[in-house]
RNA sequence: GGGCGCAUAGCUCAGUUGGUUAGAGCGCAGCCCUGAUAAGGCUGAGGUCCCAAGUUCGAGUCUUGGUGCGCCCA
């Protein structure tokens, strides 16, 4: 039988149990184990970060990802859960800083690399408690305990083995790369780094004379005019730099007694700011300055370069720098359109140096050169006052110095967006040149396009929007990191030749000829034996590991010595979780692509294009058949090739489904910030609401990719809105069946039910076929089936916002028109037939709903599931909820039509309400009539059917249809737009002015006489039939009555001594009721009961209406004087006033 | 500065291919019901659908421009 519910449910509470039960009896192992062999479902977790809390954004990120997996095993899918996590990258180096409070890079080298790698394997786990808690208390059902960890030996080695195929392929090379540099962390930092570190700064903004040479080298009396805001990149001047088909003006100022060269519109605007008149002389175009020479301000390096020439690669000759060269990228927005070259410091000024260096013969052109050293302080080559200096504070000492010389035209500050340090926030980064490892991501970049336009994004707009746009300006992915934690980058040098190789795996590399090495690790190991073996393939280890070149006799290969970008990592995933290639061939090959994953948009251009990247170079067709080409040309040479090489996928590989979600902000509409505390603790939320309040939170109020607002209320709000709602319904049921009905499901049945499905629960006796039960449950199961199929369809479409609704709509209707209209049956004494029907109905409709709602709110749905169906039929039936098959609905049950006159009748029922509201007639007084006026009377014989039911819902003697209502009603006939807009076009304002100057009354008795209107517009005969038509009704004032869409209800108002009295007598029914609970009665008990009052019409109520009140009181007597030594309850009905006793009868 | 997205009731959000009177939940106010009862229901107030122009017989919906906000990138 059941177990009695707890109407006072704590669902956190409840939630605590049902994780023990699902633990104790290994649910999760179960769901899995008995979907072995079928079809496979594949899903990857993105690896999150250990080493911060978790906070709300991550437990929607959670919430989404147990989601679906859980209805694909359900619907009979094989989903493989493998957690993972990521723990590799600057983020952990700098909270490992922060502990011992240190800060540089040569810090760290002084600390020592070894006990720092130690502290960052150990930091990576440091919150890994709290995100273990996180997953299992959310519900989140993953594979904990065979989690893929990034640091671990087999996932680098597998990233290594992919590295070499895509070194092999000549995919990796090494270049040069301008980054935004933290001088005083000594390294470079990701876009998205630098993204989060912008901030308002002001900074000088200098003009500066760049005086022309002539051919001869001497100064002339005309100057390029220079404009920077970073004065101290003008040591490492290599450049001016001018647009080749802007027009230049030679202006002169008097007051300076020079000319100066400037873009012609900016003439103006640098007038204005120097408040003199500079009058144009001569104008040219940018391609006529090209090749001047130029004196520039520092002669750092000019002294010894200044005079440099090389041999030009088409035959002559020309100085290397400080001359005058064309790029398109000069605009006048801003500055003088003249724009001052330092490649080192600018991406687009690099380039403009490769540029400069192809026009020469190879060697002879400009080499880069850079006043800065890379820990942000000027070398030698820059001037005296500012050498061994942080570049930054040299700027006014720069602008003092080029003031004093005269070489400062103008100053001034200039406020803009400048990227600092992160998580150094007092650290302006610079851009720098750096030797970096990188990527050919750009040769496939359509290969890339192609894959994505594969992928079923959600939304879908992120496929050609901002990841398409994103793919569509790849750059090559610059891979390397100076770091020290991350995977060791796998390539060793020859330290003779510099020919390098790739390795594959840590075999290989202690297979090569001659290594050595490896006794640093093992004497680690010896030291401390609990050093986790991973850490072998580390920095500082790895790099002790040497052997033979190949190239050179006695020359040694040594590692180089940076480690890579950890998104490289995660993204390599879909095969590192596995180990591939050096084991988990079989599970790579049976779990590649996934068909399902979910983060949220920021990783955009995080794991979802690492991953896409990775997957299209390794497994994509236009890279492997490029890849045999390479081979080919690479034949003669000694070219390593990894052992097992990769194989072509059709696209879209890695992943088939994404689900992007938006962003989650605090409750004040900002970013969730731990200082700002505006969100809650997620253990909070649990404690306080449970997980399936917050579950339901994220899932049916909005589509999530929504960026959502955390609000606290809005997850309360669940438990009344719908996991309450459905409690209370539940606990409807086992009320009644625990009651003297002792309603047993499982009495009546032999042997295995299993998932309660109808066909097993038909053979109990009182199951009658549904086709044969009430109209009323006839349609709940209906809607119930058509619920069933909404869900389905929409969760196969990844939808779990219109699916949760169609689940919450259903259980709104469950609770409030089923149960409701079915009351009584439940209370009547006794069974009939029609009980047992009700009883059934509403069991399967609750068994259903659990399943639908399990992969929603997962404990909830095991509750009822334990109760409704594991307590009454033991081991009879499948011991968890979870190991049930989604229901998909009996099509056959789904009855539209019902459906439909049911919604009608709801409304009907509706208005009547709203028409007694208005009358303030309250409905315990009954009335003798009323009369309901249908615009659309397709179902009217079906509703004068139930007339019944409205006159119970609306407590009338009588109702009646009717179309003749021109006293209550006024008719508007309206066209049917959709329908003749296409039509008739623009001749429909004209159609709409004719119907309603037209008499409706006669429009409609023609169109139900003849089937359809004809008239005239424009002199052209139009014909309307009844579908192009549409009625409104409208209730004319001065009677109680109610409007809606498709029907008008009139109440009778009218009361005569009959209704009068027998309101009364549900006054008093309801006093006694209320006498009842407060004596603390049991449904069943017995009563006796005496009324005292001394109104004549209470006194004739309670004699005429006797039996009625006793049967629903269940009073045995009933007399009309007190009852002695009983407390009296005050009763009102009306004007009329009396005191019911009540006193419970022993059985 | 560029890309993408968003803007609808006090709040959180729906709004299908353009179609009649733009919806839901919460909140607020008033009321009803009373053996699901520490529940439940009804009704109401509250909207220049961000602004402007355009396309169209008809625009919350489509187009263009603008404003504001968010994210990503510089």
């Amino acid at each position: 039988m059941f177990r009695p519910v707890d109407s006072n449910v704590h669902f956190p509470t409840l939630e605590l149990q049902i994780l023990d039960l699902w633990e104790e009896k290994r649910i999760y192992e179960k769901s899995l184990a008995q979907r072995e062999g079928r079809p496979k479902f594949v899903f990857y977790e993105g690896p999150p970060t250990a080493n911060g809390l978790p906070h709300p954004g991550h437990c929607l990120t959670r919430a989404i990802k147990d989601l679906f997996p859980r209805y694909r095993t359900m619907r009979g899918y094989r989903c493989e859960r493998k957690a993972g996590w990521d723990t590799h990258g600057l983020p952990v180096e700098v909270e490992v800083c922060k502990d011992l409070g240190i800060h540089s890079k040569e810090e760290i080298e002084a600390y020592g690399v070894e006990p720092f790698i130690h502290r960052c394997q150990e930091s990576v786990w440091r919150y890994m408690r709290e995100w273990r808690e996180l997953t299992r208390r959310i519900g989140f059902w993953l594979h904990l305990d065979e989690a893929y960890v990034t640091y671990h030996q087999s996932y680098v080695e597998s990233v290594w083995w992919s590295l070499k195929v895509l070194f092999d392929r000549g995919l990796l090379y090494q270049g040069h790369k301008i980054v935004w540099w933290w001088a005083q962390g000594g390294t470079a930092l990701s876009s998205g780094e630098v993204g989060q570190g912008y901030r308002e700064v002001a900074d000088p903004s200098v003009y500066v004379r760049f005086p022309l040479l002539d051919e001869a080298g001497n100064e002339t009396d005309t100057d390029l005019l220079v404009w920077t805001t970073t004065p101290w990149t003008l040591p490492s001047n290599q450049f001016a730099a001018v647009h080749p088909e802007l027009e230049y003006a030679v202006v002169r100022d008097a007051e300076l007694g020079r000319k100066l060269i400037i873009a012609k519109e900016l003439v103006e605007t640098i007038a204005g700011k120097v408040k003199r008149d500079l009058t144009v002389e001569s104008t040219c175009r940018g391609t006529d300055l090209v090749g001047r020479r130029y004196l520039p301000p520092f002669d750092g390096y000019y002294k010894t370069l200044g005079n440099v020439v090389g041999k030009l690669a088409d035959g002559g000759e020309q100085h290397v720098a400080w001359r005058v060269t064309a790029a398109d990228f000069v605009t006048t927005d801003s500055g003088t359109g003249v724009v001052h070259e330092a490649p080192a410091f600018g991406e687009v000024d690099y380039d403009l140096l490769l540029a400069e260096q192809a026009r020469f013969e190879p060697g002879q052109g400009p080499d880069l050169i850079c006043a800065v050293a890379p820990d942000g302080r000027f070398t030698d080559e820059g001037p005296d006052y500012c050498r061994g200096r942080w570049v930054k504070d040299c700027d006014k000492d720069i602008a003092r110095d080029l003031k004093q010389r005269g070489l400062l035209y103008h100053q001034e500050q200039y406020i803009h967006q400048y990227p600092f340090c992160w998580r150094a926030e007092n650290d302006p980064l610079i851009q720098y040149p750096r030797k970096s490892w990188f990527i050919r991501t750009s040769q496939f970049k359509e290969a890339m396009l192609a894959n994505n336009a594969k992928i079923n994004w959600l939304p879908e707009h992120i496929r050609d929007g901002r990841f398409g746009n994103f793919l569509a300006t790849n750059v090559d992915w610059a891979l390397s990191r100076e770091r020290y934690w991350g995977t060791p980058l796998p390539i060793w040098v020859c330290e003779k030749t510099g020919q390098m190789v790739a390795i594959g795996s840590y075999e290989e590399l202690l297979s090569k000829p001659g290594c050595t090495g490896t006794e640093v690790w093992e004497e680690a190991k010896r030291k401390n034996p609990d050093l986790p073996d991973d850490l072998k393939v580390h920095k500082p280890y790895i790099d002790a590991i040497t052997f033979d070149s190949p190239f050179a006799e006695g020359a040694r290969m040594r590692r180089v010595s940076e480690v890579i970008d950890c998104w490289y990592d995660s993204g390599a995933m879909p095969f590192a979780q596995w180990g591939y290639p050096h084991r988990g061939a079989e599970q790579f090959a049976d779990q590649f692509p996934a068909d399902f994953i979910s983060e949220a948009i920021d990783q955009t251009r995080g794991w979802f294009y690492s991953q896409l990247a990775i997957s299209t170079l390794l497994f994509g067709k236009e890279a492997n058949d490029a890849a045999r080409q390479h081979e080919v040309e690479q034949a003669a040479k000694e070219a390593t090739t990894a052992a097992v090489k990769p194989t072509v996928h059709p696209y879209p590989h890695p992943y088939r489904n994404c689900i992007v979600l938006g962003l989650m902000l605090g409750e004040d509409g900002q970013k969730m910030s731990k200082s700002k505390r505006n969100y809650r603790e997620p253990n909070e939320i649990f404690d306080r609401y449970g997980a399936d309040a917050l579950r339901w939170y994220f899932f049916a109020n909005q589509p999530p990719w929504t960026s959502i607002r955390y609000s606290e209320q809005a997850i309360k709000d669940s438990i009344p809105e719908f996991l309450l709602r459905l409690w209370n319904v539940y606990n409807f049921l086992v009320g009644y069946a625990t009651s003297d009905d002792n309603w047993n499901p499982a009495a009546e049945i032999k042997g295995k039910v299993d998932q309660l499905n109808s066909a097993q629960l038909s053979s109990a006796a009182t199951y009658t076929d549904p086709g044969d039960r009430s109209e009323l449950d006839r349609w709940i199961l209906s809607e119930l089936a058509s619920t069933c199929r909404t869900v389905v369809e929409r969760l196969d479409a990844y939808d779990n916002f219109v699916a949760a609704g169609a689940i919450q709509k259903f259980v709104d209707v469950l609770s409030n028109w089923y149960v409701r209209r079915s009351r009584d049956r439940f209370w009547a004494s006794g069974f009939t037939a029609d009980k047992h029907d009700a009883y059934w109905t509403l069991y399967e409709c609750l068994i259903t709903t659990a399943k639908l709602i399990a992969p929603f709110t997962p404990f909830l749905a095991e509750a009822l599931w334990q109760n409704l169906a594991v307590a009454p039929f033991g081991d009879r039936a499948v011991e968890s909820v979870h190991l049930c098959d989604y229901p998909t609905g009996d099509v056959s049950l789904i009855d539209e039509e019902l459906s439909q006159r049911m919604e009608q009748l709801r409304e009907i029922a509706s208005l009547g309400r709203a028409a007694r509201m208005e009358a303030k007639l309250k409905v315990r007084q009954p009335l003798s009539k009323v009369e309901v006026v249908l615009a659309d009377t397709r179902h009217q014989a079906w509703l004068e059917e139930h007339a019944a039911l409205i006159r119970e819902e609306l407590n009338v003697k009588q109702v009646e249809f009717t179309q003749q209502a021109e006293k209550y009603i006024n008719y508007t006939v309206l066209p049917n737009l959709p329908r003749l807009g296409p039509r008739l076009g623009k001749q429909l304002p004209a159609l709409r002015k004719l119907l309603t100057e037209a008499n409706p009354a006669d429009l409609l008795q023609q169109l139900n006489e003849q089937g359809k209107v004809t008239l005239e517009l424009n002199g052209e005969p139009v014909e309307l039939d009844a579908e192009d038509i549409q009625v409104r009704l409208q209730a004319k004032e001065g009677w109680a009555a109610a409007q809606g869409k498709t029907s008008v209800v009139v109440l009778n108002t009218e009361l005569n001594d009959d209704l009068i009295h027998e309101g009364i007598a549900r006054d008093v029914v309801r006093i006694i009721q209320d006498r009842r609970k407060t004596i603390g009665c049991q449904l069943s008990d017995r009563i006796e009961v005496g009324i005292e009052t001394d109104d004549a019409s209470v006194v004739s109520a309670v004699e005429k209406f006797r039996d009625y009140i006793a049967s629903e009181t269940l009073a045995r007597q009933l007399v009309l004087e007190p009852l002695a030594g009983v407390e009296p309850g005050d009763g009102k009905a009306g004007e009329a006033r009396f005191k019911a006793y009540v006193r419970r009868l022993a059985e």
